[in-house]
DNA sequence: ACATTCGTGAGACATCTGTCTTAGGATACT
DNA sequence: AGTATCCTAAGACAGATGTCTCACGAATGT
């Protein structure tokens, strides 16, 4: 079995990422948002790449109102995870350290990020610890 | 002015990857190379793969020899920068600290990296003194 | 010299992406 | 009622991607 997963493209991405903002929109809201962003597509653009959305599943849509309106069907989290495990697979021998390094060596973080950072670092050797303790 | 760069799919990356790894490669040594790695295609996909690629310019072709030997145009750094902003610009805000948080979140590092990690920080923090300092 | 093998060149072709046009029904405006 | 407006349905269409077939010259084996 072991069905693909279906694809996402950038441009469908765009779309998504209006709904997961506005939580649920119709086509014609979600063309003016983004048109405040900048993205200047046509009313039948963004139609077709929520239509081509629902086919795959990802948005479903409540069509009792004239203009029907989509709600996402997948969250932000899913896509990322499915992007950044694409990347690491690809460029990174799957491994996601040598991201978290990559990353380190050529953006130096923010304060605030930086110290979350080490208290993941901590929370991490404490976990490992306490496992290797269970273990005798 | 502002041509974009030449875009990079999948199946050439793969292609790319070997060239990287061996150095430079006719097609029939990339060919195996890939079937080694479970990539099982036809000598005509490989060759039309570097031959988009040598079009893009992201390899280079030495003619001399009847078959023609390959060599990498770009850098594996070149890709991964490339990449990882797109990623970043499209999933998190444009900021590489959001994603080196998921990241840390979703994977515990391995202990080396982790002490990796650290000392990247601690560089980090001390930068950051010395610019203070300078500015004073 | 002849068949076999290996290589490139050219291009086919289905599918996916990015984007839009047009037709016709429903709604709203005057 | 007549017209302007908004919506979906249907599908067009070029360019990118993934993959391969076929033709034909060069090298090799016998």
């Amino acid at each position: 079995m072991a069905k693909r997963p279906p694809s996402l493209p950038d441009s469908e991405l765009d779309v998504l990422k209006v709904l997961w903002e506005l939580g649920q929109g119709t086509v014609r809201q979600i063309l003016e948002t983004l048109k405040a962003a900048g993205r200047l597509w046509s009313y039948a653009t963004v139609a077709t790449l929520l239509d081509r959305l629902e086919t795959k599943g990802m948005v479903t849509s409540d069509r009792r109102e004239l203009a029907f309106v989509y709600k996402p069907a997948i969250t932000a989290q899913d896509v990322k995870q499915r992007r950044v495990k694409h990347l690491v697979d690809k460029l990174y021998q799957g491994d996601p350290g040598l991201l978290v390094l990559h990353l380190l060596k050529s953006h130096p973080l923010e304060t605030g990020h930086a110290k979350e950072v080490r208290s993941l670092l901590e929370q991490m050797t404490a976990e490992r610890a306490s496992k290797k303790k269970a273990q005798e």
